[in-house]
Order: C-alpha cells, then sequence, then structure tokens
DNA sequence: CATCTAATTAGATGTATATCAAATTATGGC
DNA sequence: GCCATAATTTGATATACATCTAATTAGATG
C-alpha cells in the first residue's frame, strides 16, 4: 500500500515527462527501435546536449533505458514500465485517491476561520455549500439523543447570533434537527 | 482517419492539462463529486481566479464541464472523456503514430535541404506533397496578421525564387495566404 | 600520447505559465 | 436601483524549464 501522496508525486511525475513537446517525440521514436543521442538530436533538429536533457528525465522516471556502446549511448523505450505505468496512472481508482490527497477539510477549515470570531458567527453565509459548513458546525452545540424545546433551542443558538429564527428553520431545513410536537432533536 | 500530427497534438495537449499540480488536485477533487471554484480555491488553499485559470485549461480539452446554478459555477469530471483520452493514450499503437510525426519532421528537414541553397529555392518541387513543404517553409517569410499589396507580395517571394507569379498562386492556392481587393495577408 | 568523436555537465538566456491583486461582469436579494 | 457575492478577465510578477553554447569527460584510433 502506497500513501496517496507518494502516488500523487509519481503520478504527476510521469505527466510531466510526457507533457513536452520534444520528449513526447523522443518517445515515439524510440518506439520503433534504440537510438544514439545523436541520431535523435538529428531526427528532432535540436542539439545534442537538448535531447540528453530529456532523456535524462525519461530515465528518471524509468521510460526508457541506456546501453552503451563505445563512446555512444543508445537509448531505448522502456515499454513495460510505459505500459505499466501509464495503465496504472489512468485507472479511475487513481484520480479518486489523487481527490484524497485534496482534502475537503481544508476548505470547511477555512470557512470556519472566515465566518467565526471565537464561537461567535459574524454573519450567516449567503451561498447554500459555505451555510451548510457553518451549520454542521452550529448543530455540534446540540445532544445527540436530548429533545430541546424551542426556546431552549433559540437560546442554545443566540449563543452564537442573534438571528436564531433563522438558523433554527436552517437546521431543519438542512436535516441537521427534526421537530415535532414543539420539540426539536438532532438527526 | 485522423492525421498523425492531429493525433500528436491532442495527446500531447492532454498531458499538458494534467502535468501540473493544482490541476491534477484539481481532477482529483473533481473525482467524487462537482464543485464550484470557490470550493476549489479553499480545498486547495489557491485565490479564485487561479482556480478559473485552471479549470479554462481543462475545460479546453474538454476533462471538465460546467454547470451555472446562479453567479456559482459547478464543475465537474467529465468522466468519458477522461476515460476515452486515457484508453486512446494507453494504446501503443498511438506512441507509433507519434513516431511517425517524428519522421515526417525529419521528412521535411530532408525536402527543404535537397531544395533550397541557403535561403534561395534551387527549383519549384513538381509533387504536390513536396511543394506544400516549401510553400510552409516560404510563408514564413510573411508576418502574421500584416496586409500586402500584390508588388510586395512579389518582391518577397522573388527574393527566393524567380518565378514569383506561379508561387504566390500557390500559396493561395495552398490556403497559405488569402486575398481580397489586391490585399494579401497569412492564414 | 595526441586527437577525434559522442555524450554529458555547466552556465546563460528566453519563453511559457502559475499565481496573485485589481478591475470587470453577472446574478440574486433587498 | 443598489449592494453583496461568484466568477472571470486583465495585467503584473516570478518561477520553471527548454534550449543553446562552451567546457568537460570518456572512449576509440592513429
Amino acid at each position: 500500500m502506497v500513501s496517496s501522496t507518494a502516488e500523487f508525486t509519481e503520478v504527476l511525475s510521469f505527466f510531466k515527462a510526457l507533457s513536452d513537446e520534444s520528449r513526447l517525440k523522443i518517445v515515439g521514436a524510440l518506439s520503433s527501435e534504440e537510438r544514439s543521442v545523436d541520431e535523435l538530436a538529428g531526427m528532432l533538429n535540436l542539439r545534442a546536449p537538448t535531447v540528453s536533457h530529456h532523456l535524462a528525465r525519461l530515465k528518471e522516471v524509468s521510460l526508457v533505458t541506456m546501453r552503451t556502446e563505445g563512446t555512444t549511448h543508445f537509448y531505448a523505450l522502456n515499454v513495460d514500465a510505459m505500459r505499466d505505468l501509464s495503465k496504472r496512472v489512468l485507472a479511475l481508482k487513481t484520480v479518486e485517491n489523487i481527490g484524497r490527497v485534496v482534502s475537503e477539510d481544508a476548505y470547511e477549515q477555512k470557512i470556519l476561520k472566515d465566518f467565526l470570531v471565537g464561537e461567535r458567527l459574524k454573519e450567516i453565509p449567503a451561498s447554500r455549500k459555505k451555510r451548510d459548513v457553518i451549520l454542521r458546525w452550529l448543530v455540534n452545540f446540540f445532544e445527540e439523543g436530548k429533545e430541546y424545546t424551542e426556546k431552549e433551542v433559540s437560546a442554545i443558538i443566540a449563543v452564537h447570533h442573534p438571528d436564531f429564527a433563522t438558523l433554527r428553520r436552517e437546521l431543519i431545513c438542512a436535516k441537521l434537527l427534526d421537530r415535532a410536537k414543539g420539540l426539536y432533536w438532532r438527526i
């Protein structure tokens, strides 16, 4: 089991390696046969150091291998690595794992930081998404399994914001609180 | 039948689109559900314009779609396009096609070498294929967005070959130059 | 050993682009 | 119609890196 972030950097390196015109051409040129640096430079109309640089980058991610013959270096496409990497990188599961790297938590933290001063709500967010974050925070001030009168609910909310009526209604609407016969409870 | 070079640029764009840390994270974040620009900005700890920019790039290559709700724009991963592109990129045939792009390039180099002495054209190639290579080289002596009189066009061509009339007509025919009311410009 | 060639490394330069702040556009609520 | 919010556009800046030349390394050859 590889960590999500390790997988992320691997996938990113793969894309970076192939996201350059010259490198992609090199990979194409090597798909049929191994070639020397000089030969590739001729085909791509680039100087040798440039090609050398690109080959080094491709080698870093194991996409090519090198074989020395005298002073000549023959590079070949690592077909197995190519197939393995692309298969793994392009798998849907991988994309989902990347999602894990980006924590939703970060977003919620930011909202709370933006709208709270201590435990006091500066204002009620206008956007539904942000309001939901605040409401999920707010509902934590109610014990699970306990029933409250409307007066108690309002009092608890009022600690955090004067407009308890709106917030009480929103909590119901967001299905975080439920109500029957004048009594409220957490869902 | 798609041309090799068209396929090449498509594959390259795909890799370029995913070769940035932020964009890769965005794709990951969208793998589970659609999200607003603001939300993504919060999750990635970036400003909204930056995220907007990245989403535009992802949209260019059809990797995401957008849905408007009030002033909020919800972006979603285009799973079909993602799978489609991945499958194609994965195919071995694609890599081989890329190889063909390189040879085409090399081919063009050879033509130019064969028909040019310095910047002077030895003769106008008889075969269409070779003539096209020469014409694409020739049109580079015209600035993009600038308009030329017929006299100017002829003068520029004459620097490279005496038969400017034929070449001027060929440039129009190859849709490399366009003309109206006696003025010429690059397409 | 001197020299030639192939490749790499080092250093310089230019271009592409990721990012942000400020300005602008678009929409919804009052 | 005015204000607030979300998004985009614009313009500026800064960083990454593709490419080149020059210098260096390493093997082959006379």
